[in-house]
RNA sequence: GCCCCCAUCGUCUAGAGGACUAGGACUCAGGCCUUUCAAGCCUGCAACAGGGGUUCGAAUCCCCUUGGGGGUACCA
């Protein structure tokens, strides 16, 4: 029953279309990518929009953007088609309509005319006695006479299935091995809607079969629904698929299954959905990483590792099915990790529109702008998510006139005073008057002379010129960003930071 | 309430009866390096939920308790 590996499985993520895709929903996908990449079977995707009430139009693009954003390609499924074909649920009504009547037919499910309201009532009496909740089985036992009765009054009803009512159902989870469950503690559950659409329960199990899937990995919250429908394909006389529940993901507080609303845990706000994670500059290759990583675990002394070696490693029975909450800061030291490894032309232009959007300026203008050239490789190891890059090297993009000093403090070097201060920033600006190529080298080499020849600490020579330059007490490295600005902007800068100094220096010292 | 699942450092995890003085990673702390901030390197803090069994021997197997999670819809 159990496949390990070698014959080709074939898999589905079958999200609903009811909203944004958030990182559950994608670990899900990415587990059942791995599985049909290892076994060199298939990855399909099933749009199960079968509740109508719930259907977002947007949220489908959104769901293929994210499984496109981490490189999950699917092999059959809307827009691409296959033999299992179609791949949208709410095109297979007549399949299920017809499955539903032959489980009447078998004496496995019967028609139910009772109202919301009746049922409503009904589940609050329950409650106000104290006893569970449930489907009281009103219409499972009505006489011929009655249903005719029924329909000929033209009454609406659903198909719901006739759990067995004693006995036990079993079921097997990879992970778990087989679960009993008492039949009467299962409901006779509704599995065609007054409106002709499946529900889950009916619509997957059908499906699954009908694409001949091997496979269903699926949110521990199917556990629950697992003897339903596993009684479903009893009835119908299927075999089950291998069943893997994958644990579900915790809150960053660990306290309770991940929403999709943004949480704010001390203090700071956690992101859930996969475009969140997008628009925050996460690379995918980082992301495809840290996912792989919870609930499984590539090799406890491995950290980092490719597409390729994880496909090559993956295995289903080593998934671990306790629920886990996302180690955030993990993410974003991985994704630090990965910044790093791109070539500082591939940091660009993933840089591109994160600059854009954040400095104003037009993506073909960064594009030719050879600052960004300078600057990048030394942002490259400051930053863990793209966007913040451009808190780094904004000061490059205002005109000298707007940068604007916090106060002096920021132009005073360090154990000196206004007045000295004032010394070094001058002394900076005939260095850079004379410095030949205008070259981060070559700048750097005479402010070291300098520094020597005054008997002044580098740090309390730079920092006033830093200060000058970005108006920030923190920025990127001294001499790269001083090319990058070039000569007589910065020497502008320096003067503008001389004046102020000058103005506003008097009673501060260093 | 009832049913089901789960339980190793703060977090992600390794561990499938003896190799455990419980390993790795992130975070945090300290140090080195250093023009700020990073990056890098080194060191350190930190866990088998509790109680009973089984066994020569238990983080590993069983039971109970506790804790956490999921389900309890004409939602998925």
């Amino acid at each position: 029953m159990t496949n390990n590996g070698d014959s080709p499985a074939r898999v589905r993520f079958a999200p609903s279309p009811t909203g944004h895709l958030h990182l559950g929903g994608l670990r899900t996908a990415l587990f059942d990518w791995l599985w049909a990449r290892k076994t060199n079977g298939q990855f399909v995707l099933r749009i199960e929009d079968t509740d109508r009430k719930r259907f977002d139009p947007e949220s489908l693009e959104s769901l293929k953007n994210g499984l496109r954003w981490l490189g999950l390609e699917w092999d059959e499924g809307p827009e691409i088609g296959g033999p299992f074909g179609p791949y949208v649920q709410s095109q297979r009504q007549e399949i299920y309509r017809e499955h539903a009547q032959e489980l009447i037919d078998r004496g496995h499910a019967y028609r139910c005319y009772c109202t919301p309201e009746r049922l409503a009532s009904m589940r609050e009496e329950q409650r106000r006695a104290g006893k569970s909740t449930g489907y009281d089985r009103h219409c499972r036992f009505l006489s011929d006479e009655e249903k005719r009765q029924r329909e000929s009054e033209g009454a609406k009803s659903v198909i719901r299935l006739a759990v067995p009512l004693e006995g036990v159902t079993v079921f097997n989870d990879l992970l778990r091995g087989d679960i009993e469950v008492e039949n009467r503690q299962l409901q006779d559950d509704v599995l065609l809607k007054a409106d002709g659409l499946p529900t889950y329960h009916l619509a997957a199990m059908v499906d699954d079969k009908l694409m001949e899937i091997t496979h269903v990995l699926r949110g521990e919250e199917w556990l629950a629904t697992a003897p339903i429908h596993k009684l479903i394909v009893d009835a119908i006389g299927w075999e089950m698929p291998v069943l893997v529940h994958l644990p579900v993901i915790l809150d960053p507080s660990g306290k309770g299954k991940m929403s999709k609303r943004k949480k704010l845990v001390a203090g700071k706000e956690f992101l859930a959905l996969v475009h969140e994670f997008q628009d925050s500059g996460y690379l995918p290759d980082a992301m495809f990483n840290f996912l792989t990583n919870v609930g499984w675990n590539f090799d406890p002394e491995q950290e980092v590792f490719s597409r390729e070696e994880a496909i090559e490693r993956f295995s289903l029975e080593e998934i671990n099915p306790s629920a886990a909450a996302l180690p955030y800061e993990k993410l974003d030291w991985l994704n630090g990790l990965y910044i790093r490894e791109l070539t500082p032309s591939a940091l660009k232009s993933a840089l591109l529109p994160f600059l854009s959007r954040q400095l104003g300026v037009s993506e073909t203008d960064l594009i030719s702008d050879r600052k960004l050239d300078v600057l990048i490789p030394v942002i490259q190891e400051r930053i863990k998510r793209l966007d913040e890059a451009a808190g780094w090297i904004d000061w490059a993009y205002q005109d000298s006139d707007a940068i604007s000093y916090p106060g002096p403090k920021l132009l005073i070097g360090r154990k000196l005073d206004a007045a000295q201060s004032v010394d070094m920033l001058r002394s900076g600006a005939q260095l850079l008057t004379e410095v030949e190529p205008f070259s981060a080298k070559a700048i750097h080499v005479a402010f070291r002379e300098k520094a020597e020849e005054l008997g002044v600490k580098a740090g309390s020579f730079f920092g006033p010129v830093r200060g000058a330059i970005s108006g920030k007490k923190v920025s990127p490295p001294l001499f790269e960003s001083i090319e990058a600005l070039g000569r007589q902007e910065t020497l502008q800068r320096i003067k503008h930071a001389v004046a102020y100094l000058e103005a506003h220096g008097a009673t501060e010292s260093g």
